[in-house]
RNA sequence: GCACCCGUAGCUCAGCUGGAUAGAGCGCUGCCCUCCGAAGGCAGAGGCCAGAGGUUCGAAUCCUCUCGGGUGCGCCA
C-alpha cells in the first residue's frame, strides 16, 4: 500500500475524465506527474503538480494551471480519503487525508510485517535482473575498494529483490589473462620455498605477498617434488588451477565475513573451453551477421604518447554505431581475444539467459570502459535486456581524520578482512551505503565504532533498540498486555494525535514509496538516509517525553493509547528492521 | 586533445529521476537527565548550490560554455 501511488491514480483517473469531456488530448501522458510528500508539512500530507506539469496542453481549455488544479481538487473533495483539497501557488494540489488513513496504513504496514513496503506481485513490475558484483581478479586478498562495491551491490540486489524482481548474483572470475599466469608463477616459487629451497627476494614481476604461502604449501601437498625438474609448459596449468581455486576460497571467505554470497561465479576461461565451445567467437561472429565488425585501422590516442603504436589493420567492434567514441579492437595483435571480446561473450551469455536488466558494478577506474559495454549489450540484445554500470569511488581509509598509510611495500596494504575484523560488519557496510557509490567514500575507523550520534551506523541501530525496549517494557509495566500483531491491529489508532506521532506515522506511509524510488534508481543509500531519517523523528519524539510524561508511549492511565502507540512503535521496529536488513546491517534488540 | 564522474555551510555529505522559504552530522554558541535507554534531544549562528548563459510557470537538479578536482584513453584486466 503505497499512500502516493494511490493517489497518483486517483488524479490520473480524474485526468481522464477531463480527456474524456473533451478539455485535454487524447494522448496525454499521464505519468508524467508527481504525486509526494511536500518537504513543507503545512502543506498537507500529500502534494501533486499535475496542473503545472499539463499546462501547456491544458491552454485551450483551462485559462491557466490553476484553473485546471482547482478542478482537479473539486474532484479529490469527492474522495472519502480527502479531508482537504485546495490549489497552492502556481497550481499545486494540496491533499490533506483524513486521520483514518494513516489508522490504515499503519495497520496494514502491522498485518504486512517484513513485507510491507514491497509492490504487490500483480503489479507485473517484476524483472529479471542480473548483478554483477565484486569480480575482484583472483590474484591476491580484496581492498577496502572491492569492499565497496562488494557491499554496494550485495545491498542493490536485495532492494531490487525486495522490490519484487528475480535477482541473480554473480561474480566474474577473471581466470583467462595474462595476470593468472603470473599468479602461477608466484604460487610455483612459493611451492618450490615450501619444499625448502631459499627463494630470496620475489623477482619484480611477480606477486610478493604472503598468502601465496599457503598456496605453495598445498602445491608442495599434492604433487611432492614432481614439478621441480618440469619446464613451466609443463607445470603452468595445473599450478594455474590450484592458485585460482585457493585465491577464490580465500576471496569467498572475506565476502562471508561482510554476509555476501553470490549464487553464480561465472569463468571467463569457461568462455573458449567450455562445453558450448568457443562462445567469444560465437558472440563475434553474432556481431559480424549484423554487419558490426570490420577489419580497420585506429588512430593513436591523441594527448598523449603511445611508445610502441603499431598502426595495423585489425579487427574491430563498430561502438560509435551505439554511441561510443571509437570503435574498439576485438584481437590483439598476437591473435588472442581483448578482454573485451570476453566481455562482450559473457554480457551476451547474460543476454541469452533472458535477463531483462544487466548490473555491473565497477570500481570508477574502469568508467571509460562504460560506453563501449553499453555499446555491445544494445547491440546484442537489440532492446531486450539494458546495461547499467554503477561506478563505485575509491575509499579513503582514515584514523581520527588522519589518512592511513598505504605501504607501497611488497604486498602490504591494508586488506578489507583487516577492516571488517577491527570495525565489524555492521558498522562497514552500512557507512559504506551512507554515501552515494559514485561519490568518494571517506572511511574513518576510528569513527564508526564511535556509539554517538555522529555515527550513523549506531544511530539508526540504536533507534531499533529503543523501539525494542519500549516493547520490553511494556510487558513488564502493564500486566496482561498482548502485543501480538492481530491485538495491535485492533486497536484505536486514531488516538495517535500528537504532532509527532503523526510525524512518525507520515515517515512509515512514505517508507514503500521510498524504497521504490531507491530501487527504480538503483541507489541503496537512498534507504540508509530513510533509516536515519525515521531514526531521527523516533529519537526527537522520544525526548520530547521527557518534558511531557503524558507522550510517553506507556500511559498507565490511558491503556486504549498506550495500545495504540505501542502498534506504532511496533511497525517502526519493523520498518527500522526491514530497511537494516536490506542494507545487510543487524537490528540489535538492545546495545547496552 | 577527447570521454566519463565530481564541485552544495568552516569540515564530511544528503537533496526523493524539474517543484514551494536549500537540509543533516561534525565543529562553534547557549540549553535539557528525581521520569519508557542522555549511546539522546532543543535552540542559535553559518550558503551568490564553482562561474556565466540558456530551456519554462519553476533549475542545486536538464542543455551549452568556462574554471577547478578525479579517472581513463589499441595489444593490461
Amino acid at each position: 500500500m503505497n499512500l502516493f501511488a494511490e493517489f497518483h491514480e486517483r488524479i490520473a483517473s480524474i485526468l481522464q475524465k477531463i480527456i474524456v469531456s473533451g478539455r485535454l488530448p487524447a494522448d496525454l501522458d499521464l505519468g508524467r506527474f508527481v504525486v509526494e510528500p511536500p518537504r513543507d508539512p503545512s502543506h498537507g500530507d500529500v502534494a501533486a503538480n499535475a496542473a503545472m506539469v499539463y499546462a501547456k496542453e491544458a491552454k485551450a481549455s483551462f485559462a491557466n494551471p490553476r484553473q485546471l488544479a482547482v478542478e482537479i481538487a473539486a474532484a479529490l473533495a469527492d474522495d472519502p480519503d480527502v479531508a482537504e483539497a485546495e490549489v497552492a501557488g502556481p497550481g499545486f494540489i494540496n491533499i490533506r487525508v483524513k486521520p483514518k488513513v494513516f489508522s490504515r496504513i499503519l495497520r496494514a504496514a502491522l498485518l504486512q510485517g517484513p513485507e510491507f513496503g514491497r509492490p504487490a506481485p500483480a503489479s507485473g513490475a517484476q524483472l529479471k535482473i542480473n548483478i554483477e558484483y565484486v569480480s575482484a581478479n583472483p590474484t591476491g586478498p580484496m581492498h577496502v575498494g572491492h569492499g565497496r562495491g562488494a557491499v554496494f551491490g550485495d545491498a542493490l540486489a536485495n532492494l531490487l529483490a525486495f522490490a519484487g524482481h528475480f535477482v541473480t548474483r554473480e561474480y566474474y572470475i577473471n581466470d583467462a589473462g595474462a595476470q593468472v599466469d603470473v599468479l602461477a608463477r608466484s604460487a610455483y616459487l612459493r611451492y618450490r620455498e615450501a619444499l625448502g629451497e631459499a627463494i630470496g627476494v620475489i623477482p619484480e614481476g611477480l606477486y610478493p605477498g604472503d598468502y601465496l604461502k599457503n598456496i605453495g604449501a598445498a602445491l608442495a601437498q599434492k604433487y611432492g617434488e614432481e614439478l621441480l625438474t618440469r619446464p613451466e609448459s609443463e607445470w603452468l596449468e595445473d599450478v594455474r588451477a590450484v592458485a585460482i581455486d585457493g585465491m577464490m576460497a580465500m576471496i569467498k571467505e572475506d565476502l562471508a565475513a561482510l554476509n555476501i554470497e553470490h549464487e553464480v561465479f561465472f569463468s571467463e576461461r569457461s568462455l573458449t573451453r567450455g562445453a558450448e565451445g568457443d562462445q567469444v567467437a560465437a558472440a563475434i561472429a553474432e556481431l559480424r551477421r549484423r554487419g558490426l565488425v570490420y577489419e580497420g585501422r585506429l588512430e593513436p590516442p591523441k594527448g598523449q604518447v603511445v611508445e610502441d603504436w603499431e598502426d595495423r589493420e585489425q579487427v574491430l567492434f563498430k561502438s560509435t554505431a551505439f554511441g561510443d567514441d571509437v570503435d574498439r579492437p576485438l584481437l590483439k595483435s598476437d591473435g588472442a581475444y581483448t578482454y573485451f571480446a570476453s566481455d562482450i561473450a559473457y554480457h551476451k551469455a547474460k543476454i541469452d539467459c533472458g535477463y531483462a536488466v544487466l548490473v555491473d558494478v565497477w570500481g570508477a577506474d574502469h568508467g571509460g570502459y562504460v560506453k563501449r559495454m553499453r555499446a555491445a549489450v544494445d547491440a546484442l540484445s537489440e532492446g531486450r535486456a539494458s546495461l547499467d554500470v554503477k561506478l563505485c569511488q575509491l575509499v579513503k581509509l582514515m584514523r581520527n581524520g588522519e589518512p592511513v598509510k598505504m605501504s607501497k611495500r611488497s604486498g602490504d596494504f591494508v586488506t578489507l578482512r583487516e577492516v571488517v575484523d577491527e570495525v565489524g560488519v555492521d558498522a562497514v557496510r552500512f557507512m559504506m551505503l551512507f554515501r552515494k557509490n559514485d561519490a568518494v567514500l571517506e572511511f574513518d575507523l576510528a569513527k564508526v565504532i564511535e556509539q554517538s550520534k555522529d555515527n550513523p551506523v549506531f544511530y539508526v541501530q540504536y533507534a531499533h533498540a529503543r523501539t525494542k525496549s519500549v516493547l520490553r517494557q511494556s510487558l513488564i509495566a502493564i500486566s496482561g498486555i498482548d502485543l501480538s500483531v492481530e491485538a495491535l491491529a485492533a486497536a484505536d489508532l486514531g488516538l495517535l494525535q500528537d504532532e509527532g506521532e503523526i510525524g512518525l506515522v507520515k515517515l512509515v506511509a512514505q517508507f514503500p514509496r521510498a524504497m521504490e524510488a531507491a530501487a527504480l534508481a538503483h541507489e541503496p543509500h537512498r534507504v540508509a538516509f530513510y533509516l536515519h531519517e525515521l531514526a531521527s523523528s523516533l529519537h526527537s519524539h522520544w525526548t520530547r517525553g521527557k518534558d511531557q510524561p503524558q507522550l510517553r508511549f506507556l500511559n498507565e492511565e490511558r491503556p486504549d493509547l498506550t495500545i495504540a502507540r505501542l502498534a506504532l512503535v511496533r511497525v517502526l521496529a519493523m520498518v527500522l528492521a526491514s530497511g537494516l536488513g536490506i542494507l545487510g546491517v543487524s537490528a540489535p534488540e538492545e546495545m547496552r
